[in-house]
Formats: structure tokens, sequence, C-alpha cells
RNA sequence: GCCCUUGUAGUUCAAUGGAUAGAACAAAACUCUUCUAAGGUUUUGAUGUAGGUUCGAUUCCUACCAAGGGCACCA
């Protein structure tokens, strides 16, 4: 339909003597303004000097002669909008396509064909798994989501870093730690216990490294340790008990948490399988003259590049993060030809970083850092002071997942539930508020979380949306159950808001595709959700008696599987009751 | 010091250069013998400051103020 329309507008206002106009159609705020409204005339009037008014009228003179089925009325606006509104049979006939969607309803096919792999999450491990790794993968769910509905192949990758200085720093933490403190978790000890001992082995030895200078090159001394695992194997399993342990508990624990957040990785990257092709690329690029020597280390002078220099490969000989970026990506490309956009998603205190990287790229390998995406994301700060898991003050994801699940819990006591079903809505409930909040606004800012106000199940949120769609399928259930009859005989003469809403749910998927914005998709679903309470409230759906209410039971249907399509693309679920 | 990002109701967020700047929370009132009241209805309230570009600026440009992040061997 927009793409008719704009056609339309475009031959009527090609004939006034512009050409190659781009045509603006939107869907006005206030939908009193109509079913969509274009500003050419106000854009092109100035280029044929007459008033925006006069081309206006002008065009929508044209527009009428055309005569388009679906249209009821063109009419001049405000300034020289053109308001155009569509027959009330139309957004019936939307509807019942919907319906024949079924489950594929909103799927688009913008991206068939392209390839896409998003990294996401990036937990480290042999340290703890905080609320930015919780904020990360949702965002690149969401983002993984997105892409994927809009029908391209989607590879969902996670980048660990199991050597570098983090890891001397817990393995010193860990081995000291014995000594003064604490032993090693034993085996019957829960993954929670055994993980959150680690991360406190890191926050001691980090501590360490920067007050003590012999505990400093000591950890200093462990790194290289470390990445001998990498160079030379024989002088790694000084540690490799404690570091194998490690490895295997954060693994297994990380698997966890993606279980519960709804994140199914296909692609593991370590940083030890990384390391050696960065170092053979700066090497490699160094002998061209993209990277330089300086001060004992590798470094690429970013400021050639309108970009500010970064160290590759320290004065130690090892790869930092930078270097280890280069092979990474460059296996990314190598393990999936043909790889058509390459997304990271980090924390924003990256953006710089990544500037760099690309940069480097686009001297190295032109075509791969066209397809190489930065996305960033602010970080979800409890209102007070920044989190930092060196300093230790960092609220780990399980602690803000209980939170959520306790506050949920408040309100699931005078509700009936067998104990797996609530457990099952306990989690669901608090995974969607937590998402919720994190995607609702656009990503790049930081998320402000207030501990003790916690969070609202009341108004916009997760829940709310999750409760709609609950309440959608329990009349749906209830029509079945009444024996309504799934033929639509009879259709309203004058269609809602809700039914216009419906059928924008495509565009908005493509919108928040091409943006990489997943907040789209959430101000869409609170207003859906909201116009269907509203219509829920006003209009009763199950009646035996009337012969509107197959429509009305089909609308709901069709309302449901649009919010569990896009609360599926934001990666939050719908129980079965609430 | 330099670079990047962000300043919108009391609070947390929206708004492809367009029309009367949308929500939610908080506050006040009303609403469950119709399908889940975690709902619905109504009222109050905002574009950091100063310029500029434009028919039109929350949006683009400049300066200032404020907050956050980054700037060499961490990731």
């Amino acid at each position: 339909m927009t793409d008719k329309l704009k056609k339309a507008i475009a031959i009527a206002t090609e004939k006034q003597g512009i050409t190659n106009s781009i045509i603006n159609l939107e869907h006005p705020e206030d939908n009193a303004f109509g079913d969509f409204s274009s500003n050419v005339a106000l854009v092109y009037s100035k280029q044929l000097k007459v008033a925006p008014k006069v081309l206006a009228e002008k065009i929508i003179e044209e527009l009428k002669k055309e005569n388009i089925e679906e249209v009821s009325s063109v009419e001049l606006a405000g300034p020289g909008f053109i308001n155009i509104k569509i027959k009330d049979a139309y957004f019936v006939k939307g509807i019942a396509d919907l319906a024949k969607q079924g489950e594929t309803v909103g799927k688009i096919t913008k991206d068939a064909g392209r390839k896409v792999m998003v990294e996401y999450t990036d937990p480290n491990p042999f340290k703890i798994f905080h609320i930015g790794h919780l904020m990360a993968n949702t965002v690149g769910e969401s983002l993984a989501r997105i892409t994927e509905f809009s029908g391209a192949e989607v590879i969902r990758a996670c980048y660990q870093g199991d050597v570098g200085l983090h890891v001397a720093k817990t393995m010193w933490g860990i081995i000291n730690f014995v000594k003064e403190h604490n032993p090693i978790p034993r085996d019957e000890s829960t993954l929670v216990e055994k993980v959150s001992y680690m991360g406190k082995a890191y926050v001691y030895g980090n501590q360490f490294y920067e007050t003590d200078a012999e505990c400093k090159r000591e950890i200093t001394e462990i790194n290289g340790l470390i990445y001998s695992k990498i160079f030379q194997s024989e002088t790694f399993p000084i540690f490799k008990k404690e570091y194998d342990w490690g490895l295997k508990i954060s693994l297994e624990y990380f698997d966890t948490v993606y279980k519960k957040l709804g994140t199914k990785f296909d692609k593991f990257y370590f940083e030890s399988e990384v390391a050696l092709d960065g170092v053979k690329i700066v090497k490699e690029f160094l002998a061209k003259g993209v990277f330089e020597n300086s001060e004992g280390a590798i470094v690429f002078p970013g400021e050639k590049h309108g970009e500010h220099t970064r160290v590759f490969i320290n004065s130690q000989g090892l790869p930092t993060y930078e270097a280890k970026e280069l092979g990474l990506t460059m296996k990314k490309f190598g393990d999936f030809p043909g790889l058509s956009e390459s997304i990271a998603v980090t924390a924003n205190e990256q953006n710089a970083y990544f500037k760099v990287i690309i940069a480097a790229f686009g001297v190295m390998y032109p075509e791969i850092a066209s397809k190489m995406k930065h996305l960033s994301h602010g970080i979800l700060r409890p209102s007070s002071g920044k989190m930092s898991s060196r300093k230790g003050n960092v609220v780990s994801a399980e602690v803000l997942l209980e939170e959520f699940e306790s506050l949920v819990e408040e309100k699931l006591k005078d509700r009936k539930f067998t104990t797996e079903e609530h457990d099952e809505v306990r989690r669901v409930v608090a995974v969607a508020a937590l998402k919720f909040t994190i995607l609702r606004q656009a990503i790049g800012g930081d998320i402000i979380y207030d501990p003790t106000k916690a969070v609202s199940f009341e108004g916009d949120s997760g829940p709310y949306l999750q409760y709609a769609t609950v309440r959608a399928n329990a009349v749906i259930a209830k029509a079945k159950e009444a024996g309504v009859s799934e033929a639509v005989v009879k259709t309203p003469e004058k269609v809602e808001l809700l039914e216009k809403l419906l059928i924008r749910f495509p565009e908005i998927i493509e919108r928040a595709r091409l943006e990489y914005a997943p907040h789209h998709i959430v101000t869409y679903l609170v207003n859906l959700a909201s116009e269907f309470n509203s219509y829920y409230a006003n209009n009763q759906i199950v009646s035996t008696t009337d012969e509107l209410s197959p429509y009305r039971v089909s609308l709901a249907k069709v309302f449901a599987q649009v919010m569990k399509n896009g609360l599926w693309v934001l990666g939050i679920k719908v129980p079965e009751r609430m």
C-alpha cells in the first residue's frame, strides 16, 4: 500500500515538473489527519516557486484522477500536507490477510539471502557475569532476532577471553586466596558458589596488582605463562589445574545464564584461538608499513586515518585485545564464507577502540571493513556510581535477575498455579521485565535503574505486554469453548485504530532492522497492547448472539500472534497464564 | 588539554526537518455479578542557555553550560 501510494504521488508530482522526487509518506501521529500523509508539496514548492498549498492542490487533483481503489479521501491540510484516508474495507481485508499468515505474521524478506553474524555478550571466563553482559545479551539477541525475522541467515557468536591479564589476576588470586583464606569450593558446592568464589579471587588479585609492585610483577609473569598456552604449550602446566577448573565452571555457568535468557549461540570464539592469527596479521602489515614500532611495542598510528594510536602488540611481545580482534575478524570471515555483515555489540566505552579497528581494516582489507558494524550499549546503572568488575562493586546478573524474580513473586501470591507453572511464570515474567527495561529506549544510552524502586509492573513494562497477550489468549480459548464460529460473516462498518496498527507490524520490523533499533518495536507493541486493552474494555469479544463476535475473535487472534511474534523478536516469551 | 556521546514534564523514556512534542511512573478522581483490575477512563505538567540555517528546528550548524565515556602497552 505504501509503495502504491508513493508511486501515485510520484507520478502526480512529476506532472508538476519535479522529476526523481523523493516522496515522504508517513502515518501522521494524530489519526484524525488520516492514514497516510505526505509533505511533498512543502518540500518542492520552493523549487517550483509556487505556494505549498497551491502545489498540494494540484497534486491532490492528479491523485483524485488516478482513482486509487483503496483511497477514500485525499485532502489538503495545515501548511500544505496531503492527507490520505483509506477505506475501512481495506483494513478489514488486511486483518483477514494477517490471520491467514498465522504464526509467520510480520515476517519480511528484506534480508533474504544475506548471511549476518551477530557477536554479543562476550563475558570473560574467570570473571563475573555482570549486568553489563546482561545488557549486551539482551540487545544482541534482539538484533539477531530482528535480522532473522527479516529473512537473513543469522549466526550468533560469542567471544570469550580465556587468555589475558584478567585471567592472570584470577589465577594469582586463586593461588594466594587459597593460602590465606578460603579453599576452592569443593565439587558438591553449587555452580553459583564456585563462580562467585572466582569473582572474588579476581577482585583480590586485581587489588594487589594495582597496589603492590611485587604482586604486579608476579601477575605479569603469570600472564606470560598463560600466553604460553598458545605459543609453547610445555611451560603452561604450572597453573593448568586451576586454569582448567576455572574455565570449565565459567563456561558451565554461562550456559545456565544463556538458557534462562533464551540465547543459543552457534559459535563460540576464544581469544586463545585468534591471538596467534592476530600477531601474524600485525607482523605482515608491519612489513607493509601499516603498523609501526614504537617504544618497544607495535602500534597502529591512527592519527594518519583520523583516529588515535593504539598498541597492538605490547613490549612483552604479547598481542593485546586489538591484535586479537584482527585475528577474530579474519576468522569470522574465514569460518563463514559469504558473510554479508558482521555486527559486534559491546559496551559504549569501546566505541573509539572499534573505530580504530575498523580504520585499520580499512587500510588492510577494505572489503571486510565495509561489512563490519559496531553497535554499543550504555550501562545498566544502579543510580549510585559506576560499576567496575575490577573494583568488585559490580552487580552480577544473578543478583539482578533474582531481584526481579522476587518482585514477580509478590504479584504471584494471589494466583493459583502448580509449582512448576509458578516457577516458569516467575522466571519468564522477570526476564521480560528486565529485557523490556533495556530495550524500551534507544540503544547506546545508559539505563538508570533504581534498586530501591526496582521495577514497577504497572504501566509500560514487559509484564504489561505479556498480560495483554495472555488475556487475548484467554478470550480465544473461551470463544472455542463457547463454540463461536470460526467463519467471519459480518465485519464492522468502521474499523478502530487497533486494526490500523496491526497491519503496520511488518513496517515496524523493517524500520527496526534498518536502524538497528529494537526500541521501535517496543514502542509499537506498547501502543498496540494499549489499543487492545481499550478495545477489550469496550467490546464484548465472545458472544453467541452478536454476529460480530467471530470477527472480534479473529481480531484477538491476530493481535495475540502479532504480540507473540513482536515479543519473540525482543527475546521475550509469553506465558500461558499469568 | 583533545575527541566522542547525551541534555525533553517532578522522575524514566519516545518523536524518518513538519501539523496541537507522545507514553509511563508519581499525584487526584472514577471503574470489576462481560471474557484475567498486572486492566480501562479523566485531570495537571517539558524541548539546558545564546545565536545561525530553513516556509518550518527537539531534530542540522556554531559557541557556552552540565553529565557520561575515551585518549599506549587492560579487556
